[in-house]
DNA sequence: ACCTGAACACCGTTCAAGT
DNA sequence: ACCTGAACACCGTTCAAGT
């Protein structure tokens, strides 16, 4: 599969590579610290650039999002895919569930930045998003011929599950999203469903 | 129980009183189009008054929230009081969440303000906010009692809860936030709740 | 081919001066 | 007692001018 986007470039000026790698760098530093909604201006300051130079290389707060995590993102999709060799179904649902909420918990904000990005097919992010709901699915849809998953979850539920507890856990506690986790995936059993009788 | 906080004062200039009404009426408008993270300088504009008075009358946006939001909040208090009466438990918690998940999507963002102001005393929405949490734990408490709701579930666990999907029916459908609420109560059933055997 | 920094339009918040 | 509007500090984004 061909990387999307204009990664690292083959051929670039030696400065505008420096420059590249310095804001990158100077990203990370400063959304770890104020969470990926901090300002740009700051990001190119600490990078020791001009306003400017940081919209030549990254025209959107997303595009820079993109450079950052692209590797995680990769890394997430490809545990997926090896798990799909743990013996039992769901715990490697369960494993990879854990891992996504982790990973989507790197910076504060980050969550809405995913959740918004997977039907904003003009993200830079999109590509992503994408891939790491298709390794979600595949671990889902064995979970499900397993029988220990209710047939009528989506991908897209799953999706919006592990985002939905990982945003909670961000606004309250850790432990709290632990929690609440918990909770999401034993509402995943295809027990005692719908029940609304009085 | 008094209400705290400064309301719509007893006596109070009657241009006071007037701007007041006003700034009101232009942060509800405005916040129903652009969410609560509304410029407050176009609210000031709308309402037809200086930058300073909206200021003067709501020192933060908070407050201004919970101006706008102060009876229904009352309101869906009350509600899980009377609820308390459903024959059934289980249904009661149920609409109440649903009832929850409805008034926290009343405006774009909101779910994020309600969530930050349960754990943040200094916020003017803390208090309704506790009372909101105190009426569900009441309904909570009765579905455990009934046996329809597992007993390590707390509060603080169904606040979070519905939160946090209503946050993600907001980032994507509300259709998909009634999905995840449904599989959420469905996770609070006492049945086979922890099988991390392989 | 890339970088710079000024320019523009927009904020939240405060506060002296008014009435 | 309340209102006004300027002032300050901070943004995101664009773009002519440089090298």
């Amino acid at each position: 599969m061909s990387t999307t986007g204009p990664a690292p470039q083959r051929r670039m000026r030696a400065d505008a590579r420096r420059n590249y790698e310095r804001l990158l760098a100077a990203a990370a530093t400063v959304f770890a610290e104020h969470g990926v909604d901090a300002s740009l201006e700051d990001i190119a300051r600490r990078a020791g650039v001009a306003n400017g130079t940081l919209y030549g290389h990254f025209p959107t707060r997303q595009a820079l999002l993109e450079a950052l995590l692209r590797d995680r993102m990769d890394a997430l999709t490809a545990t997926a895919r090896d798990l799909l060799d743990h013996p039992s179904a769901h715990e490697a649902l369960v494993i990879w569930a854990r891992a996504a909420m982790a990973h989507t918990t790197t910076y504060r904000g980050l969550v809405t930045a995913l959740m918004r990005s997977i039907k904003d097919e003009s993200s830079e992010l999109h590509a992503a998003c994408r891939a790491v709901l298709v390794g979600g699915e595949q671990l889902l849809t064995r979970a499900q011929a397993a029988g220990t998953v209710r047939e009528d979850a989506t991908a897209a539920d799953l999706y919006a599950m592990i985002n939905a507890v990982a945003w909670a856990g961000e606004q309250t506690t850790p432990a709290q999203g632990e929690r609440l986790l918990t909770f999401s995936i034993d509402g995943l059993h295809p027990s005692r469903s719908r029940e609304h009788s009085s």
